[in-house]
DNA sequence: GTCTATAATTTGATAGAC
DNA sequence: GTCTATCAAATTATAGAC
C-alpha cells in the first residue's frame, strides 16, 4: 500500500494548493514516480480517489484530535484543533482539504462533495460532543461557530499568505477557553 | 458595455459555484449568447478576465457597505455585512467569490490571486474602520476575526447546502454587537 | 503493477473573413 | 464586434503488451 498512500500524498499536497481541479493524474504519476496508466491501477477515476483522499483525511485528523469525550479539559481539546490547523499552514501545506473541496463542491464528482460534507458533519460532531452533550442545539451551534471560525481563517491565511493572520483571527476564541 | 457585464455576470455565477477552474470560455459564451472567440475580443486571457471580475465584485460590495465611518451603529454596519451574505447564499449564488478564489490562489494567475488579497485587505480594512480608527491593532485584529468568521460561515453553509448553517455560526457575533 | 499508445474530449487562444 | 475554423496542449480514461 505504499504507492497508494505516495498517490494520495501528493494528491493532498496538489488539491490542497490549488483545488479539486488543478490536480492532474499525470501531475500526480510525475510526483510518485510513475505513469498516469499506473494511478488508474490503483485508483480507477478521479472521483474515486477524490473520496478515498477525504476518507484518509478525516480519518487521520480525528485520530490527532482525540476523543471528544475524554477528561481532558475544553480548553485543551479546542486547542489541539487549532495547533492543527496553524501548524499545517505553518509548514505551507494550505488550505484544509474539506475547506477547499468545500467552497468547489458544485463542480466535484458528487462522491467528492458528499465526502467533503461528511467531514463537516463529523468535525462539527467532535466539536459538540467537546462542548456538551451531542444532541444539545447549543453545543451543535458553537461547534458549527468554532468550524467556521477556523476555516476562514485558514482560508484568509492562505489568501495573504501569512499564518499569522490565522492566529489573530482564532485569538479570541482561545482566549474564550483558557 | 452591456455584454462585457453579461460576460462577467457568467463568470461570476460559474466561479462561484465551482471554482475558477470551472467555469470555461465556451460556457460563458453560451450562457450569453455568443462565441468563444468573442469573448476573447472583450477580454483578452483568462487572467485579465478573472482580475477584472475580482475588481467589480470588491466594488459592487464596498458600495452595498457604504462607508466605514458614517454615523451609523457598529451593530448595524456588522449586519450589513451579514445580510448581504446571507441574501446572496439564499438566492443560490454560493460562496463568496474571493473565499472561493482564495482557497485556490496557488494555482490561479497571479493577477487573480493578487486581486483576490487585495479584496481581503480592503474588507478588512472597511471593517477596522468600522471598529474605530484604521491604525488601532485590535481593530484590525478583530476585522480579520469577523472576516474569517463570515467566510468560514459562507463555506461551510455551501457545503452543507444549508443557509441555516450561516446563521447558526454568526449568531453570537451579532448578538455581541446588539 | 507498470508500461506504451491512444482515444475522446475540453481547454485557452489566435487568424482572418465579414 | 462577432463569426468560422483551427491550433496546440492538457485532461480523464482505456486497451493491451510485458
Amino acid at each position: 500500500m505504499d504507492i497508494k498512500d505516495a498517490i494520495l500524498d501528493s494528491a493532498e499536497a496538489r488539491i490542497r494548493a490549488g483545488g479539486f481541479h488543478a490536480c492532474s493524474f499525470r501531475e500526480i504519476a510525475s510526483d510518485v514516480g510513475i505513469k498516469s496508466a499506473s494511478v488508474h491501477y490503483h485508483f480507477a477515476t478521479k472521483a474515486e480517489l477524490g473520496a478515498e483522499l477525504v476518507a484518509r483525511y478525516q480519518k487521520r485528523l480525528l485520530a490527532m484530535l482525540g476523543p471528544p469525550d475524554d477528561e481532558r479539559e475544553l480548553a485543551a481539546k479546542i486547542d489541539a484543533m487549532r495547533a492543527i490547523f496553524l501548524s499545517s499552514l505553518k509548514r505551507g501545506e494550505g488550505m484544509c482539504l474539506c475547506g477547499i473541496l468545500a467552497t468547489e463542491a458544485r463542480s466535484l464528482p458528487p462522491p467528492v462533495a458528499n465526502a467533503a460534507r461528511g467531514y463537516f458533519i463529523a468535525c462539527n460532531e467532535w466539536l459538540a460532543r467537546a462542548f456538551g452533550k451531542a444532541g444539545v442545539a447549543e453545543s451543535k451551534r458553537r461547534a458549527m461557530e468554532v468550524t467556521a471560525l477556523f476555516q476562514g481563517a485558514m482560508l484568509q491565511a492562505v489568501s495573504l499568505d501569512d499564518a499569522g493572520a490565522f492566529e489573530k483571527a482564532v485569538k479570541e476564541l482561545r482566549q474564550s477557553f483558557t
